[in-house]
DNA sequence: ATCAACCTTTGATGGCTGTCGTACGATGAA
DNA sequence: TTCATCGTACGACAGCCATCAAAGGTTGAT
């Protein structure tokens, strides 16, 4: 009935909003760091059942969130599935260097 | 009396058992950050009690502490004045470009 | 209409940590 | 030896946060 589609996402925070504290406090967490390493070993956006973690469904809901309000990820539904990106050049711009140097070291740490 | 000065600082983390992990939940801290920011900034060591901030005594005590089991940062004392110095090479090699990226991210975050 | 798949919300819980005051220890100077 | 300076250790406390189970909501397919 609606000619435009109901966004059903709302609080992707504005690019000039994205801070250095909730940057580090998001990904300080090794599960957040996960999602973000795997996204950036991806080509494509994922959904979040298909991601590699160890937590209940509702523990993961919670750190999407926690990614996404800090501004290190965009979801889109597509359907029933909720697909993720990284807000590279967001990132890059509000803080050069950063996001690239910790999925690197994370990536390293995988490996260990 | 002894030949060898007493070394009054013993829990300094080798450079290969710096984690991502305890860097990141070091500087994920604004007092920890604002440390390392002043220390970056500054053209020597720097005492302890130098230092810009706005906790007491004892919690500072604890944040040079976790910074420096968390390898960011080398102590050592100086007559009664325990002096603070950055790991940067210890850091750089193990994540590099990490270290730089937050202290100049920490320093926007200062003059915003 | 029903169902399955996908994700969210809520409430509870346990653990961690930043903070402080107070008391203490070590060093060097008077 | 006395004293001031500098930093530490301890105990307490409050708040935050990662976690889960259970129940719920939305969408698309049957």
């Amino acid at each position: 009935m609606t000619a435009q589609p109901t966004e059903r996402i709302t609080d992707h925070v504005a690019a000039e909003d994205i801070t250095l504290q909730g940057v580090l406090e998001a990904l300080t967490d090794p599960v957040r760091r996960g999602i973000v390493r795997q996204l950036a070993d991806s080509e494509r956006d994922m959904a979040c059942g298909t991601f590699d973690f160890t937590v209940s469904r509702s523990t993961s809901t919670h750190h999407f969130k926690v990614l996404r309000r800090a501004g290190i990820i965009r979801q889109h539904y597509e359907g029933t599935v909720k697909l993720n990106s990284l807000r590279r050049a967001d990132l890059d711009r509000a803080f050069p260097g950063l996001l690239d140097a910790i999925i690197e070291a994370a990536r390293r740490e995988v490996n260990r």
